[in-house]
DNA sequence: CATAATAGTTATGAAGTATAATTATTATAC
DNA sequence: GTATAATAATTATACTTCATAACTATTATG
């Protein structure tokens, strides 16, 4: 039995190594109690102290009715809080807390080791290389940001 | 605001370029009433007559109830058919149709011109420099075939 | 022959993703 | 300056994708 035809194609590729790639970093930060969009919403917040869910939403391509839970559970565990914004009282400025930045942290942590695992033994050149065709491959979107 | 912390890991650029890849790969085929998966299953009959289904399940890393859907609905339009096997009365053979066949070829096409879209202007040493490394990716799985 | 294993199926549930409608607030137009 | 439109967040909901357990029929093993 042969792929070999598929196999011509890069997604079919794209698709699989992705594969491989997500339950590997699910199965990392799990005991952290994150999820791979639940860590990207942490580390947005912690990077970019003030953001608005909207702009949130935005930058990470989820709608906003999913974004409402995830922040639910991260303010929950006292990860974030929701902030009035006194100019504009139907926004919330998101603010992780001394918690949420250690989490976050630890959850880099784990993430970089689990990449090194990934990708032993590719040259930076070869990683530069697939992250400039993959950034193509994003900007190929019409309207897609940056 | 600034995605440059996820931006320091590979599984975000995969994670975002796989998005859109596969969101247009999807509106290409879609015309032919196909999907990514059910394609991939198609094209994996038509290459490989006689398949059975816990094969193909394996192949494509998709859980047997899945895919038993999936192949309920390319026959019920004809493109495949599920025959008796002799000596293994539990089993069957898959076999795709001319009608299979020619869609099958009909959507390769079609995706041909989608990842040339995609890949428009990456030299042949960058497209296999990528391949490399979702190859190395994708064996990094403990149980992963070949 | 009894038991275990396999192929396919059914039913079901969890996770991820998308849409419409609602409330509260702010901006725009007449 | 009030009516209308637009925006931020939320709620409810549904659809797709993906995964697991249990069942039937058949074959392999002890």
């Amino acid at each position: 039995m042969s792929d070999a035809s598929l196999a011509r194609f890069m997604g079919y590729h794209m698709k699989r190594a992705q594969h491989v790639m997500i339950s590997d970093m699910n199965a990392v930060i799990q005991p952290m109690g994150l999820r791979m969009i639940t860590f990207s919403v942490l580390n947005m917040v912690v990077e970019n102290p003030g953001l608005r869910q909207s702009q949130l939403a935005d930058a990470l391509v989820i709608e906003r009715p999913n974004l409402v839970v995830i922040l639910d559970g991260l303010e929950e565990r006292d990860l974030i809080s929701r902030d009035r914004v006194p100019t504009d009282r139907r926004a919330y400025a998101l603010n992780a807390t001394l918690a949420g930045r250690q989490l976050s942290d630890a959850a880099i942590c784990a993430i970089e080791a689990h990449e090194a695992r990934m990708l032993a033994g590719v040259s930076d050149e070869d990683r530069n290389t697939v992250l400039r065709v993959l950034g193509q491959v994003r900007r190929t979107k019409p309207g897609a940001e940056q």
